[in-house]
DNA sequence: CGATAATAGTTTATACGTAAACTAAGTGAG
DNA sequence: CTCACTTAGTTTACGTATAAACTATTATCG
């Protein structure tokens, strides 16, 4: 697998290497990870996806609007309907109007939905420590202070 | 959200917490990334797994079989074949079957992926050191090794 | 040699990411 | 007040990820 990466690399010169093989390395680690993570959803029936929103419901404590949902995901607009329909359709979420401004829908936990994430936050840590444990404390801080450097760094995403 | 789970948080902190951030920070900035890519590789008519396919073919000189294809990307097998066929469809690969052993089926780039690919490359250059350029070399660098170490040291993917 | 297993790939079904076009509801200028 | 504009969200359409089941071909074992 690295191999190949090496190989792709040795092909353009020093110059312009550097980024391309950090980027390269994020893509091809953020893949690999994805793998375990997803499987580890699976087995509880959730995706990534959905994961991901439960998790954000629960850190806020509150009832969220879908678009501010869509917002800290990095989903784009259209495909949180669905992905909420499908997690209401599962009874882990319930949608409700807001009276004040009807075009609002907000999404909230369920309580079958709490127990589950509460099933999984053992899971999640272990995985996260099988994962990336054979880094030193030193490493995995360093690690994060760079990837927070990239996205500091990044142009603007809206058009 | 009770004062137990805060405390009990608290305590877990400098253990796995390092290792949460650095997998967190990685998938976000993964994702932000994609975003770029994704929409260079738009405005050429691409997806970025169909530049991946692209660049794969093109890094071997030869064609491959699709399983080789779907082994050096992460898609997974049944995933590769629907790509192949849009790949084929936009004139951009020829299937071939072996005789040697007809299962097997060959994939080769035509002449006019080469030239998208070749009027891709500096766009894709210029992106890497878009998104990439504020880090320092020696920070790059560090990143990359960081990356690879991560990568290596992950459980084997095949149950 | 023939039944059986293994391999290469496709089909099918569900979930998600994304753009474009649309509906419904609130806002603001004349 | 009303008509244009904005905002929240959905629908539609296409490409992709994934698992499970299937076809076709080759390899193997008894």
């Amino acid at each position: 697998m690295s191999t190949r990466l090496q190989h792709e690399l040795k092909k353009k010169q020093p110059f312009e290497v550097a980024e391309q093989a950090a980027a390269l390395g994020l893509v091809r680690t953020n893949d690999q990870l994805q793998i375990h993570f997803s499987r580890l959803f699976r087995q509880f029936g959730l995706t990534p996806s959905q994961y991901n929103v439960l998790r954000i419901l629960r850190g806020e404590g509150a009832p969220l609007p879908i678009l501010e949902i869509a917002d800290r995901t990095v989903t784009v607009v259209p495909g949180i309907t669905g992905l909420i329909d499908r997690l209401e359709a599962a009874g882990l979420v319930k949608r409700a109007r807001c009276d004040e401004d009807r075009r609002v829908v907000y999404v909230a936990l369920t309580s079958k939905a709490s127990k589950l994430l509460a099933k999984l936050d053992q899971p999640v840590v272990d995985l996260h420590k099988r994962l990336m444990g054979h880094l030193s404390r030193s490493e995995l801080n360093e690690l994060t202070r760079l990837l927070d450097k990239v996205r500091s760094g990044l142009p603007e995403s809206e058009p």
